[in-house]
DNA sequence: CTATAAACTGACTAATCAGTCAGTAATGTA
DNA sequence: TACATTACTGACTGATTAGTCAGTTTATAG
């Protein structure tokens, strides 16, 4: 029964927004997932490595959801904006997962080689922005400088999100931000 | 001797950006700061005080730096800019400070309390942006998406040079990053 | 129905850690 | 000098925790 070892995964992501890292314990990981203290080092050979997992599979699921309906057909800027609605929609459904990914990003908790491992599902992006950056439109930026300012908008974006929540129209906040990215990157 | 309580928390700042939160006992941080581990609880109540403690000094500091020879005579986009340079100039000096804030910002480690608190720190740059929204050549957008793209374009740009350290030229990178910026919130 | 294997359990343990406190050193005062 | 106050020390402890493992249940096969 894998099933277990997605509940043990959805608990522990439930009780590190809730109480942080250090106040979580692999008991109360257990008892939340409703197995035995054991069985959840069957499915992972420690905590760390049970972190580690829990953010590489996160950071998958995101990375997969951004590329869902994607028209490779259409106008650079197009897709752009597509992923961009994608990601995020998928944070604003996912609040506790994007919280543990920002929670544990830049943290030395996550190992490097699992950062590297989940970075690399998001090369789709990479080749994207790449092909804008060819293009006449935008303007002479460096590729990963774009990179970071496309991430970071988006992260903003987000975090205003779950803080207004309720008080603004979801969409137009996602357009207007967008907006604002693409006349800032473009050459006039 | 208040000479021990700034060893502390230096400390402690070192151990958690180089280990992490968990791993990093109060033993080892009086060790590694040179004080007996009663010494650090005279300052400090408990450990959770001293992170909090630690937390809200350097947000203040960065505050307090970003604030720097300011003119308030200036325009509204030169003192921007100033600050702008400022608060990257600060994180790029301060790297681990920069990445503990990170680190903890978003986590439920940091009281609330104390997360409020050291915002109300940032009052200056609410106001600037503020009055940025009021003037014509700003786009229609919420005070808070502004701040929020302010400091998530910031982020992004910080990120940006502490991973491509000496490869790139710092100081154009701040400025092309403040002129997408501000071609993003511009009206025409 | 029986035998074998696989999944699961939870009481247990060795180790670690936050925080204490009785005692010592340093500093100030008269 | 003696006395008082404050700063500091580090061995110690009660509580907690990651991880184990001998035994039990459940699933599979002959």
């Amino acid at each position: 029964m894998t099933d277990k070892r997605q509940r043990i995964l959805a608990a522990a992501l439930q009780l590190f927004c809730q109480n942080g890292f250090q106040n979580t314990s692999t008991a109360a990981i257990s008892k939340q997932a409703g197995v035995a203290t054991g069985t959840l080092f069957l499915y992972f050979k420690s905590k760390d490595e049970l972190i580690n997992s829990l953010y590489k599979e996160t950071k998958n699921a995101f990375a997969g959801y951004v590329q869902q309906g994607i028209n490779a057909e259409a106008t650079v800027k197009t897709q752009l904006l597509q992923s961009w609605r994608n990601a995020a929609n998928w944070a604003l459904e996912h609040v506790n997962h994007f919280r543990f990914l920002a929670m544990f990003g830049n943290s030395p908790f996550i190992a490097s080689l699992t950062k590297e491992e989940a970075a690399n599902e998001f090369i789709f992006l990479q080749d994207l922005i790449a092909k804008a950056v060819t293009e006449e439109w935008v303007t002479t930026i460096d590729l990963d400088l774009f990179l970071a300012l496309f991430s970071g908008q988006l992260h903003a974006t987000v975090s205003y999100l779950n803080q207004h929540a309720g008080r603004v129209d979801k969409d137009s906040a996602i357009q207007q931000a967008f907006d604002v990215f693409i006349k800032g990157i473009s050459r006039h």
